[in-house]
DNA sequence: CTGTTAGCGCTTTCAC
DNA sequence: GTGAAAGCGCTAACAG
């Protein structure tokens, strides 16, 4: 059997509620008794059984999830998986509340944050809006001693104490190289959608697209950006007139959400001008389209391991526990028609 | 606060042990008394709380893992990752033990499953090699009630209570998918490489990629299948023979494992010939392969992942408790040189 | 069949 | 500073 606190009490001859003291440490311990304690405890090879402890604490952590509004199939799968996340409250001992704030709106973020300061609350995720204010605002939070995770979008730069998304760069390069080699040596414009330059995720993936474009597939050139704020409805328009515009143009890149409107789009002017077309977020409307050849790849972010790794860094830093980040790395998936979960 | 058996308990007008029993669905209950029980539980919305009921219970699973020997990445890679689940165990109530037997081996296979009946065994997971005899000796533990998962390469048709692996016909359309979209509409020759047609996992593959293969690219003509028993050397000089025997082959599919000893021969044989390779399993070769151009893709499952779910299921199979089969889905992932975790 | 009671490993008053 | 003892939610003898 392994050791507990009572062996602890035992071999170094003082009671349990120094030990917890110790392993807690919390204050009101003889230097030398802790060093005792401490002794005994790494001799013995004592691991601290995290269920039990909890049990006993009882603990609960209120938690804040700040998401942004949108309607697209990305926002609202986001959403759910948070209100999943809910459903788990009682077995994982969290209070989760959802606060709103309207998209790419730094000021209404900054509101949202600073209304935190003096609530009961163990921890804040946030999807970031990249500004200064923002920034600042996370700061003011992370200094108030309370844990701050950027979810989806982050926020370089402050001090917020993790990142719960994926690689964005290297999710641009990926995308660059999907669509390069699917092209296998064809000449022709490329046309990038993107949501809004004013969040990190979007411009990052723009950035690792530019360059690997750049670097190894000199043929093809990159349109100007198309900025459709995530929204199905101007992403559409956007889409339909690029392509009426342009004969050129045989692959697009969607680096942001709305998908909806790019693949009705699609159906309606690009049947049958075999583009090759690679997209973020797998969601109903891309996998429909992955299935019947209107989209070749899909890049994911799995929104349920990004919602269920910022709790667990939350309420590990609110313990000040830390955490082992490899083991929190979110993955970026691809997806072809045939490996779909 | 949410509800405790005590809560039920008062409800039902019973003591603890009875709304336990219920709970626990053990017998000694008058049907009435239990009808009354579950009214209350489902009246007041009670979830057990399940590390409690661990804490209480002190029970620990004495778990096997049935591994084959052999000296390739992706082996070496399944034994740390089952060594890891052992470090582990102290916290998860697991005891777990490993079995080697010979690789592909069904006779040793067998002798180790039927070894294992009288012994302290709450569950067991095997890498399947599959054949009428091994798919018995599964059945019998099954029938000695003994938990079976399977893992890596399953054994359908037996009893086995859950498969922790991949998709295998998928991984092999998959494969020829982007082999396919890579070579972006050239003529030729495609080599397929397996370790054993033994296994049902490289039959699989195989089946899914020759399928796609014919249906959408049938441009590209599969060269004879060789097998390399996942043996490094065996690989090595498998495929130098077949490239240096024809000028006509452009692509590469190796399906199993031992992929050091494909990236060698390609390295000498196969330098600036611009074939196009996918393989399976990230190990740390594949991972420098594709990092240097030598091949275009790796298909993986994460060995991890697949152990972790294993000890799962099997502990909730011992426990009679059931598990959410969507949520023990191994992915299949896919990596190129820009998405390597 | 049903109830009482003593823990599981840890934390937390409240005394000393 | 330190210790004794109660209790977190659940299970498992052992009585009745």
């Amino acid at each position: 059997m392994r050791p507990t606190v009572y062996d602890i009490a035992a071999a170094a001859g003082v009671s349990l509620a120094t030990v917890d003291r110790v392993l807690n440490q919390r204050p009101g311990v003889r230097i030398v008794t802790r060093e005792k304690v401490e002794a005994a405890i790494r001799d013995i090879g004592y691991v601290r059984d995290v269920a039990a402890a909890n049990l006993a604490k009882g603990r609960v952590y209120p938690l804040v999830f700040i998401l942004p509004t949108g309607d697209n199939s990305f926002m609202h799968g986001l959403y759910a998986e948070v209100r999943q996340a809910m459903t788990r409250s009682s077995l994982e001992r969290t209070e989760i509340r959802i606060v709103q704030v309207p998209a790419f709106d730094p000021p209404a973020l900054v509101a949202a944050l600073d209304a935190l300061h003096g609530q009961d609350v163990a921890g804040v995720a946030l999807v970031a809006t990249d500004a200064p204010e923002v920034r600042a605002a996370v700061d003011r939070l992370v200094d108030a001693r309370i844990p701050v995770v950027t979810l989806v979008s982050d926020l370089t730069g402050s001090a917020r104490h993790h990142y719960a998304g994926v690689d964005n760069i290297a999710a641009g390069r990926t995308a660059a190289r999907l669509l390069g080699r699917f092209l296998g040596g064809r000449k022709g414009d490329i046309t990038v959608l993107a949501g809004s330059m004013l969040v990190r995720d979007h411009r990052e993936r723009l950035e690792g697209f530019a360059a690997l474009m750049a670097a190894e597939f000199p043929q093809l050139r990159l349109l100007p950006v198309l900025e459709g704020r995530d929204d199905p409805e101007i992403t559409s328009g956007l889409v339909s007139e690029a392509l009426a515009g342009s004969n050129d143009i045989i692959g697009v890149y969607s680096l942001g959400a709305g998908n909806r409107g790019l693949i009705r789009a699609l159906k309606a002017t690009g049947q049958g001008r075999g583009l090759t077309v690679v997209v973020h977020e797998l969601t109903e409307h891309t996998r429909a389209a992955l299935q019947d050849g209107t989209i070749d790849a899909v890049l994911n972010q799995d929104a349920g391991h990004e919602v269920r790794s910022a709790v667990r860094v939350l309420k590990a830093t609110a313990d000040g526990q830390g955490f082992i980040a490899g083991q929190e790395r979110i993955r970026l998936d691809i997806f072809v028609k045939d490996n779909l979960p």
